[in-house]
DNA sequence: TCTAAATATACAAATTTCGTAAGTTTTTTT
DNA sequence: AAAAAAACTTACGAAATTTGTATATTTAGA
């Protein structure tokens, strides 16, 4: 581990930053707001973070490592095909949970904090994920072979765009409530697959 | 009714000016964040309130107004003393959440708001309420004769104080669930009388 | 005690918010 | 359709907040 982690002060930055982010968004949050919350003072914060802009970098991308492992967890795990596909969507509601509502809603509400490019980097990340999962389900005959794997990459595309797409967005309460339709999409088409919650 | 509150402008802002408020308190919200969620125009704003905190005061008097209604309806209805005290405390819980979180937390943290005093007052109305309505209770026999209708008084004073404690507030979650403690053991003590959910 | 790290304080620069004024567009009234 | 009223856009200076840094002081560990 890097020095940098296992620093107290850091932790309590992190810490602090993200009760704040999560409830408020990026925006509504300063910098020495953090500090009084994280009980640092500002010259601190500036030891560890040129600004709260890469803070948010740095939480985001936390949280996304963890989102990361736990998902290859799934996927390599012992548990059949169909099971995973669940595990997966309630993973997918749980990161919801997670990574708190007025956070993400708030980087995409103010394209001027240059986040949106990170977060599409991220959404690609795990759409390669899922693509090597999808890639083995196939080559182990869980989903159809006539299938072009050029076809569902391209799907993969589309969805990465769809995710980004503000008029899209708009149609739906938060961003997350997109994504979510969007995956259950592609694994399930329009059909009717489960009851909703 | 006032021509103002007839207005269909002015309902847009009180409506827009709630949401935002109950999700990030006062502070956090913009003037001119509120008149774009409401679709009207910072001089539209500005012909019906003369800055932020009046309408906050006139949020906070509409829901205390409110409020009283139905605290008023309760008080003077046909059932038992019983079933009003359970009702009183649900209505309790319901307004806790018609206020919103965030809200109240704010006019607390924020005391250069100039709100607090404000605040008081209507807990000192409610309060007034309170009393009439024990006073009557106690005519009635519902409430021991032997308990001094001074002490009651006095007792209510010690709740609003209590109410506005710094200290004890930083005890609990929120004002609020201060605020219900409080209550509860106006009306049972410290005796157990029901099942927390 | 000496040294390195953390903190409080202070401050200029940048940004945001506020409240008002101008002129323009839209709606209503006549 | 013309005139009047209401609402909106744009602009702007003043005030307030936030940012990032420099300096002096305090704290903690070797």
């Amino acid at each position: 581990m890097s020095e940098k982690e296992t620093n107290q002060k850091y932790q309590q930055i992190i810490k602090a930053s993200q009760i704040l982010f999560w409830k408020h968004g990026v925006k509504r949050v300063s910098i020495e707001e953090i500090c009084s919350l994280a009980k640092v003072s500002k010259m601190t914060f500036y030891r560890f973070f040129p600004n709260k802009i890469e803070l948010a970098k740095h939480l985001l991308e936390k949280v996304a490592k963890e989102g990361f492992d736990s998902y290859k967890n799934l996927v390599t795990s012992d548990i059949s095909f169909t099971e995973k596909i669940n595990k997966l969507i309630e993973m997918k509601l749980e990161s919801i949970k997670n990574v708190g509502q007025e956070f993400i809603l708030d980087l995409y509400k103010n394209p001027e904090l240059g986040l949106i490019p990170f977060i599409d980097e991220l959404n690609k990340e795990s759409l390669k994920l899922t693509i090597l999962f999808i890639q083995k389900a196939q080559k182990e005959g869980f989903i159809r072979k006539n299938l072009k794997i050029d076809f569902i990459l391209y799907f993969f595309n589309q969805m990465a765009r769809m995710i980004t797409d503000n008029q899209l967005i708009e149609k739906y309460e938060t961003p997350q409530a997109l994504i979510m339709e969007v995956t259950e999409f592609f694994f399930y088409g329009i059909g009717a697959h489960q009851d909703k919650k």
